[in-house]
RNA sequence: CAAGUCAGCUGGAUAAUCGCCGCUUUAACUAUCUCGAUAGUUGAAGGGGAGGAAAGUCCGGGCUCCAUAGGGCAGGGUGCCAGGUAACGCCUGGGCGGUGAAAGCCGACGGCCAGUGCAGCAGAGAGUAUACCGCCUAAGCUCAGUAGAGCCGGUAAGGGUGAAAUGGUGCGGUAAGAGCGCACCGCGCAGCUGGUAACAGUCUGCGGCGAUGGUAAACCCCACUCGGAGCAAGACCAAAUAGGAAUCCAUUUGCUGUGGCCCACAGUGGAUUCGGGUAGGUUGCUUGAGCUUUUUGGCGACAAAAAGCCUAGAUGAAUGAUUAUCCUCGACAAAACCCGGCUUAUAGGCUGGCUUGGAAC
RNA sequence: GGCGCGAUAGCAAAAUGGUUAUGCUGCGGAUUGCAAAUCCGCCGAUGCCGGUUCGAUUCCGGCUCGCGCCU
């Protein structure tokens, strides 16, 4: 797996794929945005998945709009992280902010997971 | 120029880099066999990628299954007339009514002279209308015997109540009054004329008008119309699990199946054969009542013909991020089977027609 | 995505087109030595905007919000 393309491989795709990350969710970033939970998986990349609910955005483009953004970011830097199952919560209020705050909380929570990643990893 | 009004268009632009979703062409590898095709994986190149409302799901249609959608009842919808359309509750033109100074805009706009019902409070009276305050005392009776009072009555002009009280104005008439009579206006019926029709009329005749009050988004009547469900419809490939499924023959009742019911239709029992279809996947899925231009017909909605064009098709679900430049600094808002409408939301900008007012020539 | 329901006081729940019942809670008062129970009183623009009607909770449109069913 080279470049920055984002295929289907690097996302989560059925049902099993996300209960299996929340019965087991070993790393955890909370943010005043969302909650990122994540746990080892087999495969030698990181995998993606999304729970925006329509309680937290109300409508389909903003929720969209977060996954585009979420998703551009993890993109970008996907060859920094473990490879892990991860799966993003959002929290009420994600809807009003920039594009901006969102990117910036992305790499934020890249670094704690990968810190995450490698104490597990030692330990 | 200003104000108003109607119709139409637009819905940030350009460039670079990295990405996302289909499609087309092509290369390599793998699998299959009918041996030159099919399928999959990976790579390269090219080109495409949200809306005027994609929304609400309020109507109509296609498509799919249930039976080919058939008969009857029940129920729903529409409701001036004519036309357009695949169809409509939509659109166009016309009529009538309302509104505005006008352009224009708005109208669920059939029928209470078939039947049934409803109208709180107030008020005399709310429907085969009524008589509280009033007005009158001519005729008849009693007292008085000049005036007048009472009885028997007459009346609906005026007051007052109400959302609503059954023609209006004037003159005559009268005891007082009253379509009681007349004139004009209004109304109704019949005819005539014009118009396809709704309807209209400086038309003709008849009717005094308590005929025929209001209410049908009250039941209802009349005319027209509607079978039901929905792409999570449905079709196909198929681990698992339960035992059934298909074909043929027989076919009474009961039961089950499609809408609320009935008719009707299909299934059930026996024999023979072997498949069955949950997880998951594939398909339905975008060439269509399509778009653009021109011509012809029509007042118009629209129709016909010719030429050209192909313009998203996902399935944890695609348009983003970063950077630069410019401006008026960008509203409402994101396809999920597809079309035709309606309704609702919408920053700003542009174009044209019409009306009214002002100014100049 | 499609289909179907509902909205009345803080909560629950009635209501032929004619003054929105009733119960619980809360507040105030009466009662009591103090409480409980009991009695009396108070608290609503019927989700919003229009239309029909003399008059709409009710009838008819359009919005908003909530709930349920179908993979």
């Amino acid at each position: 797996m080279s470049g920055y393309s984002y295929p289907k491989q690097l996302r989560l795709l059925t049902p099993r794929d996300y209960s299996r990350v929340f019965e087991n969710s070993q790393f955890k970033v909370t943010g005043p945005l969302g909650v990122f939970i994540a746990t080892p998986n087999e495969l030698n990349h990181p995998r993606i998945g999304f729970v925006i609910a329509k309680k937290k955005v109300r409508f389909a483009v903003g929720r969209n709009r977060i996954k585009r953004v979420i998703k551009d970011c993890y993109r970008l830097s996907q060859h920094k992280l473990p490879s892990v199952d991860i799966v993003f919560i959002a929290r009420p209020g994600i809807g009003e902010k920039e594009n901006i705050a969102i990117t910036k909380f992305c790499k934020y929570s890249w670094h704690k997971l990968s810190e995450q990643a490698k104490k597990a990893a030692k330990a």
